[in-house]
DNA sequence: AGGTGGACCCGAACGC
DNA sequence: TGCGTTCGGGTCCACC
């Protein structure tokens, strides 16, 4: 599902289709892509705009347009960009929405189920919304150990729950965290509260090891994530812990278990990431 | 206050 | 074979 390292691989793709060019035409197919707002008028709104950059932050991708409006794009679990010639993707079963650009080409937004978000925001909503939803950019120079472990102190939930909470680290999902404590050797459900330094240490490290592998490998495909030009990523290939029940950690050769954390399936080294 | 669990969706995988 | 059921995942929201 796209996480931090999809969502960079389609901002990197998209960003040299999109900067400069004009919104000539906007359908929006799926009301719920824009409620409550008429999706309608969102696309009126939207036609004429000149894109000025294209940005991410956290799992948002945001289209900045030389007027100071931004188009807030959230992929959720199933969404997808692709780029076409126009009226090439025509009648794509899941196509939500598509935008025309004045170079001829259509940018197609497709979403099995529907789960995705666009909002339009003038620059001051796009800070406040951004603000109230998630934390510092994991891959960025701020983000240290002393950052992380901030957002730690005091937290008694489970890890892998605090390191879900977008305001914790922006861009992780359920794959990136059990990656991340796998290479930070820490039990998806030890309270947040009792990591030592060593193990923030070691977290900061992992989050960070695990979120640039997936950029390195331009996302992980397991079903129908795929980059604007169609194609799948690798990083299933790298997986140490996520999907892997029963296969050996590639540390110790101990089968990886598979148990339910936060309400979702969580995969770990039983030996490698021991709860006491 | 902060954490947990259900709702939202729908295709795939599973069970009988 | 074919049907019904379960599952999953990001975020929001109601509830404890």
């Amino acid at each position: 599902m796209p996480e931090l390292p999809e969502v960079e691989t389609i901002r990197v793709q998209l960003e040299p289709l999109l900067v400069g060019r004009r919104l000539e035409g906007v359908e929006i197919r799926d009301p719920r892509l824009t409620q409550p707002l008429d999706p309608a008028a969102v696309a009126r709104a939207l036609e004429g705009e000149r894109v000025g950059s294209l940005d991410r932050r956290g799992k948002y991708l945001i289209v900045r347009f030389e007027s100071g409006r931004s188009l807030l794009m959230h992929l959720r679990m199933t969404g997808n960009l692709r780029v076409t010639p126009r009226g090439a993707a025509a009648e794509h079963p899941h196509e939500r929405a598509v935008v025309r650009l004045d170079d001829g080409a259509d940018v197609s937004y497709r979403d099995v189920r529907r789960f995705g978000t666009w909002l339009l925001v003038d620059d001051e909503e796009l800070e406040s919304y951004l603000a109230e939803r998630i934390g510092s950019e994991p891959l960025e120079s701020s983000f240290g150990r002393a950052a992380l472990a901030k957002r730690l102190t005091g937290r008694r939930a489970p890890i892998k729950a605090a390191l879900l909470d977008q305001r914790t680290v922006a861009g992780l999902g359920n794959i990136y965290a059990d990656e991340a404590l796998w290479r930070a050797r820490i039990h998806p459900l030890r309270p947040a509260r009792e990591l030592d330094a060593p193990e923030i240490a070691r977290l900061h490290r992992g989050v960070r090891d695990a979120l640039r592998m997936g950029i390195s490998r331009q996302g992980a495909t397991l079903s129908n994530y795929a980059t604007p030009d169609g194609e799948r990523g690798g990083m299933q290939d790298e997986f140490r812990a996520y999907g892997r029940a029963g296969e050996p950690c590639p540390r110790c050769g101990t089968p990886i278990e598979k148990i339910r954390a936060a309400g979702r399936g969580t995969w770990y080294c039983p030996r490698c990431q021991c709860l006491g």
